[in-house]
RNA sequence: GGCGCUGUACCCAAGUGGCUUAAGGGGAAGGUCUGCAAAACCUUUAUUCGUCGGUUCGAAUCCGACCGGCGCCUCCA
């Protein structure tokens, strides 16, 4: 039975998907004004183990991300670049992907657009108006808070504190200070689209209950984004959707814990952020996802290199196995000695923890146990049968890969196979045999020290020297 | 002011009533192997879970008070 915490009722939950084995999944994706930062990183990251871990047990996932392309930052922005919005939407969005990329997380089914959904969300809006949940005001047209009794349910907050908060936006047009607009009347010189209420552009808020009706339905399994999103956005989301369609909006509702600077949220507007990517330029994407993946999605994280190195260190213990088991596997041992080894004990751990509310940092655990078991009968052993390693690739292909994307074992075979200077590592190493045989010890540790400082780390064993490549990408 | 999260070893961190006198990663120390390294393996590194009380046969886990850190209530993953 799978758990998943659900944000709007506050408590673990069994999954059960409106319409098995398919699932929709909607994931609250970048305003592209900018490269996004490794904080932004930590919530891509950690919805697409969700997504990756739902398709592991055998869900058809629709993963849908949103992208805001219109918005007043991405305004602002090409005021202060002299550029169109389209050109600054354009330019962060191809980031945006490369970053993905990069960072190996799995594509979305659909990425949506805001501009290109204008006429969904005139349909809503109108719909609102209709209803009488929406008003407007010369072009502005609100969302009238005061008519959805449900508003505040899934932030905890009720009507009567959110008004005598002293923070909220004084607006003359607005009726009550918690409306808010679903259409911005044009101003000079902003991107504006025709509609019932004369030239503008949408609100925040709706662009994200028009999308995911259109790609999902009027109501979908999972919602997912950072904490801060839970007030306003998706209170405001659940105002539309289920005021406008008149069923529940979202199943299951899954936020993502901030990572910060010195106990200090990350942020944009703090400037305390690093783009996510400056870290992939020093990190691999497998060490910066273990360092995400070990520890829970909902709760705060601290960033530092400290911390990122201590991630690579043991992104690098989990490559030493995978090179152990490309070698055995290369060896292709016919008849070897098959040692035993419960594979399935490691699955089915791996699953009972994943099961839990996606505990990636015990499934991390798993996969360490995994790791020092099967390195002990690698050291323990001589002539291991080749099907022994297929197996050991097996698993790490099927979790660690395929999950949690914290190793590809493609990437290690290929380096390993295709290099054209492996022959000249290994010449390297025949003539360093010689020299140790010969009891050279010195032009022994100058080759190596050569091949160091090429990135080649030699390894010697009872059967031979070794190599592997560090700083693999 | 309202709502919510959080405090576990040198660092990160899981665990939320008995399976745990506390996983996993990093670091540190000793050992095996080695010409020396590296990797791997073995051993050690929290009788203790912010503090003080309480409930219970039993608590890191529940309750209360207190102390500290953070977030949301305004754009933000």
């Amino acid at each position: 039975m799978m758990k998943i915490y659900n944000t709007f009722t506050k408590t673990k939950e069994e999954f059960r998907p409106i319409n098995p084995p398919n699932v929709t999944m909607y994931m609250c994706g970048p305003t592209v004004y900018n490269y996004f930062h490794i904080g932004n990183a930590r919530s891509f990251v950690m919805a697409d183990i969700v997504r990756r871990y739902l398709e592991f047990k055998g869900f058809n996932v629709k993963f849908t991300m949103n992208i805001t392309d219109v918005d007043d930052n991405i305004i602002k922005k090409s005021n202060e670049e002299k550029k169109s919005t389209t050109d600054v939407a354009g330019f962060y969005t191809e980031a945006f992907f490369e970053d993905v990329r990069r960072l190996k997380i799995k594509t979305a089914s659909v990425y949506p657009k805001a501009t290109l959904h204008i006429t969904e969300m005139i349909e809503v809006i109108r719909e609102l108006e209709k209803k009488g949940f929406a008003y407007n005001v010369n072009g502005n047209v609100f969302y009238d808070v005061s008519k959805f009794s449900n508003y505040g349910k899934l932030s905890g907050k009720n009507t009567e504190d959110l008004e005598s908060g002293a923070r909220v936006d004084v607006n003359e047009e607005k009726k009550n200070p918690l409306d808010f607009a679903l259409w911005k009347k044009a101003k000079e010189g902003e991107p504006s689209w025709d509609s019932p209420w004369g030239k503008g552009r949408p609100g925040w808020h709706i662009e994200c209950s028009a999308m995911s009706t259109k790609h999902l339905g009027k109501s979908i399994d999972i919602h997912a984004g950072g904490n801060d999103l839970i007030f306003p956005h998706h209170e405001n989301e659940i105002a539309q959707s289920e005021a406008c369609f008149e069923q529940k909006f979202v199943k299951y509702w899954l936020h993502f814990g901030f990572l910060n600077m010195q106990n200090e949220k990350m942020s944009k507007s703090l400037g305390n952020f690093f783009t996510a990517r400056e870290v992939l330029d020093k990190y691999p994407a497998e060490a910066i996802r273990l360092f995400f993946a070990q520890t829970n999605y909902g709760g705060p994280l601290n960033f530092s290199d400290e911390l990122l190195n201590s991630a690579q260190k043991g992104y690098e213990k989990i490559l030493n196995l995978a090179d152990k088991i490309e070698r055995g596997i290369k060896l292709d041992a016919k008849s070897g000695v098959i040692p035993e080894f419960d594979v399935k004990k490691y699955y089915s751990d791996f699953e009972k923890v994943m099961d839990d509310d996606f505990n990636s940092p015990q499934a991390v655990a798993v996969i360490f146990d995994f790791i020092r078991a099967a390195n002990k009968i690698i050291a323990g052993n001589n002539n291991i049968d080749s099907i022994f390693y297929h197996g050991l690739k097996k698993f790490l292909k099927d979790t660690a890969e395929n999950v949690l994307g914290i190793i590809h074992l493609d990437d290690l075979t290929n380096a390993l196979n295709s290099d054209t200077d492996n022959n000249q590592i290994e010449l390297l190493i025949k003539k360093r045999d010689i020299a140790k045989k010969e009891k050279n010890f010195a032009l022994a540790d100058q080759i190596r020290a050569e091949l160091t400082n090429l990135g080649i780390i030699l390894q010697d064993s009872k059967t031979g020297t070794t190599f592997k490549k560090i700083n693999l990408k």
